[in-house]
Formats: C-alpha cells, sequence, structure tokens
RNA sequence: UGGGGCGUGGCCAAGUGGCAAGGCGCGGGACUUUGGAUCCCGUAUUCGGAGGUUCGAAUCCUCCCGCCCCAACCA
C-alpha cells in the first residue's frame, strides 16, 4: 500500500492558508452527502479527501446531510451513508449535521436579505421563469416582480411560510444580475414552496431553500474551513461568495475538483437508481455495483479503496480511470492478508488408480505463504479428487502445462500424478480422468524431476458443495456514458452462477463476509446477504493475474 | 457566438524557467509446489498546435485547436 498522502493542489492551497493564517491556523471541513442515493467509490474519493484533510491538518471533518430536497430523500439512504463512511474508516465524532438543523436560521437570513433590498418573492411560472432567463448567449429579462416593496416581499414571504400558497406558485429570489454571464446569477431561486413533509423536520416547514442558498450559509454556520466540492461547482462559487457577503457572516472557502470516473461503470446516482429501479441488478449492495455497499458485498476491504483514492490522486482534469488499478489494489491488500484454499470451481472427477481404496491422508497446507504467522492447516487427499475442468485437456496447446494424456502435474501439497486414461460422455465430454501416482513425492517434492505445472484439488469424499458467483464488468465497454443509452452496454455477462463448486472441508463454516484467495482462481468473500449455514455462497471479489489467458488469448 | 474550467505516454498523475517523478497497464527476463506473489529490465528526444521571449520553456507571452460544465422551483 501506498506510504503517506501524496500532495496535491487543495493541499497546497490549505498550507498556504496555514501559513498566512487565513482561517487561524484551523482546518474544518466537511463531507455533504444528499440523502437519495448510496454512496460510490466516486464520493469515496470525496470522503478521502475531506476527512484525509482534517486528519492530517489537525481539523475535524464534518458530516452533513445536504437534506434540502423532501420529495427526493429518505431516512434509509441517511443509515446507509453513515454506515458507509464508518465502514471506509472515518469518524465525524460528534459533528453529524443536516442543512434542516438550520432551516429556521437560514429562514431569518432570508427576511435579512428581503430587508436590505437584496431578495424578492416572484409569482412567476416555472416556465415563465425560465423563459425571463435568457439563454447562454442572451442576457435575462427582470421579473415583473422585481422590484416589490420590501413590505410586500416580507408579508408575502411569511405568507409562503405560513402555507398560505399551493406548491410552485411563488418563489423568493436573490436579487442579483439577470445579464450576468453567469446564469447561476440571474436572481437565483432561494426557497420553492413544497408541502412535503420532510424525513426530519416533518411538518414544519412548507418552503425549503434550494442548494446555494442553504450550502455555504451552513458552512459557516459550522466554521467550514474549506469547502471542497467537483468541478461543477465552480460556476456556483460566485453565488456561494455572494451570499456569504451579503449576509456578512464568516466565510469559507470553496475549492473544487475533478469527480472521480470508473471505466467500465457509471457514476450517476441517477443512472444507479435507474439501474436499481429497473431490476438490471438486485440492488443497491449488488457485487456489480460501483457503490461502497457492492464494493463492500463483492469482498472489497476499505483499506484497499482507501488506498486507490490515494492512488488515483486529486486533480481538475476531467478523468476515467481503469478499473485495473482498483483490481490492483484489492489484490496488493488480500495478497498479504487473505488466507488460502483450495476449491473447485467446475470439478472434473480425477481417480489415482494406484491409490489404496478407502486411505485418507492429512496433508500440510499453508495457510498464507505471505505471512507465515497464518500457521498451516490440514487437507484430506484420497483416491478421488475433484480438479477443475480447465486443468486437463485431450489435445494440449502449446506452453499448457497441465494434464492430457501422458503427462505428469503436482497435485498442490499431494503427489505428482500421471495421466493414463480418461473417459468421455456421450456430449463428447471428458467425465473422468485416471492417474498414477508416484508414491516418494508426498508434499508435492518433484523428486528431481521437471513438473511445471502445479493443481489445486478438494477430496471428493470430503468435499463441501456451494455456490460460486463470477462478475465480469458490469458494462461491456469502457465508457458506458458516451453510449445513448448507456443501458444498452450492458454486459450481459457480468454475473455467472455455478452451483456445483466443490470446497476443501475447511471451509465449511466461513463466516459471511470472509474472505479467502482460492488457489490460482482469485480472492473469494462468503456473501454475507445470501449465504447461510449449510448453503454458502462465495462472491469472487476478483480474479488472479492470469498469464495463461494471455498466452491464450495470443493465440 | 455568454460565463466557468481543463488539455503531460494506453489510463491516472508529478512538474511552478535549467533540460520529462511515480503508479496502473503493457512487453521481456529471473525465481517459484498458486501460470499467484516477489525481483530485475524496457516502455514520452517530448508536454494539444503554431509563433514569440530567453543562453535555456511542459513551465512566461500571443494566436489557434480540442474537450468538459452551466439555461431544475435538483444537488
Amino acid at each position: 500500500m501506498s506510504d503517506a498522502p501524496r500532495s496535491n493542489f487543495i493541499r497546497e492551497i490549505v498550507e498556504e492558508h496555514l501559513r498566512t493564517g487565513r482561517f487561524g491556523g484551523k482546518v474544518v471541513t466537511r463531507f455533504p452527502p444528499e440523502p437519495n442515493g448510496y454512496l460510490h467509490i466516486g464520493h469515496a474519493k470525496a470522503i478521502c479527501i475531506d476527512f484525509g484533510l482534517a486528519r492530517d491538518y489537525g481539523g475535524r471533518c464534518h458530516l452533513r446531510f445536504d437534506d434540502t430536497n423532501p420529495t427526493k430523500e429518505s431516512q434509509e439512504y441517511v443509515d446507509a451513508i453513515m454506515n458507509d463512511v464508518r465502514w471506509l474508516g472515518f469518524d465525524w465524532g460528534e459533528h453529524l449535521h443536516h442543512a434542516s438543523d438550520y432551516f429556521e436560521q437560514l429562514y431569518e437570513w432570508a427576511e435579512q436579505l428581503i430587508k436590505s433590498g437584496k431578495a424578492y418573492v416572484d409569482d412567476q411560472t416555472v416556465e415563465e421563469m425560465r423563459e425571463s432567463r435568457g439563454t447562454l448567449t442572451e442576457a435575462g429579462r427582470p421579473s415583473p416582480h422585481r422590484d416589490r416593496s420590501v413590505e410586500e416581499n416580507l408579508e408575502l414571504f411569511r405568507r409562503m411560510r405560513a402555507g398560505e400558497f399551493p406548491d410552485g406558485s411563488k418563489t423568493l429570489r436573490a436579487k442579483i444580475d439577470m445579464t450576468s454571464g453567469n446564469i447561476n446569477l440571474r436572481d437565483p431561486v432561494m426557497y420553492r414552496i413544497r408541502k412535503t413533509p420532510h424525513q426530519r423536520t416533518g411538518d414544519a416547514w412548507r418552503i425549503y431553500p434550494m442548494y446555494d442558498w442553504a450550502h455555504g450559509q451552513s458552512d459557516s454556520i459550522e466554521g467550514v474551513t474549506h469547502s471542497i466540492c467537483t468541478l461543477e461547482y465552480e460556476d456556483h462559487r460566485p453565488l456561494y461568495d455572494w451570499y456569504l457577503d451579503a449576509l456578512g457572516i464568516f466565510h469559507p472557502q470553496q475549492i473544487e475538483f475533478a469527480r472521480l470516473n470508473l471505466s467500465h461503470t457509471v457514476m450517476s446516482k441517477r443512472k444507479l437508481l435507474q439501474l436499481v429501479e429497473g431490476g438490471f441488478v438486485s440492488g443497491w449492495d449488488d457485487p456489480r455495483m460501483p457503490t461502497l455497499a457492492g464494493l463492500r458485498r463483492r469482498g472489497y476491504t476499505p483499506e484497499s479503496i482507501r488506498d486507490f483514492c490515494e492512488r488515483i490522486g486529486v486533480a481538475k482534469a476531467d478523468n476515467v480511470v481503469e478499473l485495473a488499478l482498483l483490481e490492483h489494489c484489492i489484490r496488493e491488500d488480500l495478497n498479504t492478508r487473505a488466507q488460502r484454499r483450495m476449491a473447485v470451481l467446475r470439478p472434473l472427477k480425477l481417480v489415482i488408480t494406484n491409490y489404496p481404496e478407502g486411505k485418507v491422508e492429512q496433508l500440510d497446507a499453508v495457510n498464507n505463504p505471505e505471512d507465515p504467522s497464518a500457521g498451516t492447516r490440514k487437507v484430506p487427499f484420497g483416491r478421488e479428487l475433484w480438479i477443475e475442468q480447465d486443468d486437463f485437456k485431450e489435445v494440449a496447446p502449446k506452453k499448457y502445462f497441465r494434464l492430457t494424456l501422458g503427462a505428469e502435474v503436482r497435485l498442490r501439497y499431494g503427489y505428482i500424478v500421471k495421466c493414463t486414461d480418461f473417459s468421455v460422455g456421450p456430449d463428447g465430454r471428458v467425465t473422468e480422468v485416471r492417474c498414477t501416482y508416484d508414491p516418494a513425492t508426498v508434499g508435492g517434492d518433484s523428486g528431481g524431476r521437471t513438473v511445471k505445472g502445479t493443481l489445486h484439488w478438494v477430496s471428493a469424499a470430503h468435499a463441501v458443495e456451494s455456490e460460486v458467483r463470477l462478475y465480469e464488468t458490469l458494462f461491456a465497454t469502457p465508457k458506458p456514458d458516451d453510449e445513448e443509452d448507456f443501458k444498452a452496454a450492458l454486459n450481459p455477462n457480468s454475473l455467472s452462477v455455478l452451483r456445483g463448486a466443490r470446497l476443501e472441508p475447511s471451509l465449511k463454516d466461513a463466516a459471511p463476509g470472509s474472505r479467502f484467495q482460492f488457489e490460482r482462481n482469485g480472492y473469494f468473500c462468503v456473501d454475507p446477504r445470501d449465504s447461510a449455514p449449510g448453503r454458502l455462497v462465495f462472491n469472487r471479489t476478483v480474479g488472479l493475474r492470469d498469464t495463461w489467458a494471455k498466452i491464450e488469448r495470443a493465440g
């Protein structure tokens, strides 16, 4: 794993502030999710930046829910988000906040702006407002209600709060500049009427603040010094600054960075929601999803995700990080931590014809060659074994080191066997392979000869059956966002379910969520949702690097 | 054609006037009872392009090209 956090342009800005004393030497950040969906790995990048800044500069980071739109938000999402942030390894301490905590203060400040002539109540419909806002190249025109008196605005705004007007009939707008090239400054809406109960404030409010009006002021109230957000908010910074200046309150610094895009997946909550609601995946925690819940269920560790976030860097250029980097991070982490086991995914019977019937040996197997302290375990060996279908071929391709008629291979921790015969079923598929073993080669010792292939195996008499789920990328193309309809790029082979896998008996009571390396097959995790005692289900987190596959592909 | 950003190898990304870090990937080799891991070696005469300033430019200036974001009572 990488060492100390690398510097980046945000850290340079913070360090400069620390040097000049801009915020009195303090660093306060916040992670501000809207509870309208699950967190994904793009959020993990933001979380690592926000909490990492606080950690490394002796500050603190708040978790603040941006809950200003009750029509899209829910408690389920709030709970999931808190769970995911904690799982990733971060702690907001006492600082769990909600924009809704500040609704009353925000309301008071809105009246203050009305009184100073900087906000007014507008009666225009959505369509009228859109029409008068102008376009990218044409200036907007003032609303006919832009010059109402302070008294009238105040009275109307109080009646909006009191619920006297129907949804959508009025808004409170900041009076800024309808001709600005920055459309955010063309009298942005501050409040809209929504007679929708809020998950935290119930029916206390009929008007709800817009993001721009709530966000900066919430930062200010909390004493946030550095408000880190993504690039699309760059145009909002002048408005962020305008509100704070108009109110004359503590003024944090907003800094924007480029959001993470990952190849072969989508990252927008809108699209992820479509996948969930359309039944294209089994839920927000489907192991194919880029959500933290999905990655966790897939077997990813929080450490590997943090390492990934560290390696991708922080900059302002649009980017699409290759999935291969994420996979590298989890392999590297699990290589040193996951215990090794033998599991045969697609079983083929192997019979050792000169091995005594009924004999069982308990062989010693190393739990983790990367970690001697992980010790060893016993694995039963017998006359009939399961091996991988791919490990036998009637006609061996070039450089194929596995079993074929007359060839010798080593059975991991066992003996060297030589293929003498095999049977083929009516469909032409190999149904059984027969070998003889050399009793002098216990423990896999090659006894001086050159044996290039080593196969994993499971004793047929002791095998535990399991379901194993293998995954490919959710999308068949690297950039599904570039597609007309991103769903058309979905990979039909993203999930394969193998029902007859055979595991070595030590796996029988594997705990939900526990991770192993199935030798030569990859890293696997006991599915925390679908696995049950007596009915094991494993998810493949990621395969091992496979140089044989490359050789095959090259032909 | 308004405003705001961004362009360094296949993908990220350092670099802040002194002669192109690093990671992933890819290719080759060593080693190996996981075709895993580990270890070596290689992989941008060039920084979107063209001019200019300078002894010297990815870094400064000018012009041009390309890409992204903004016209929700979403965040």
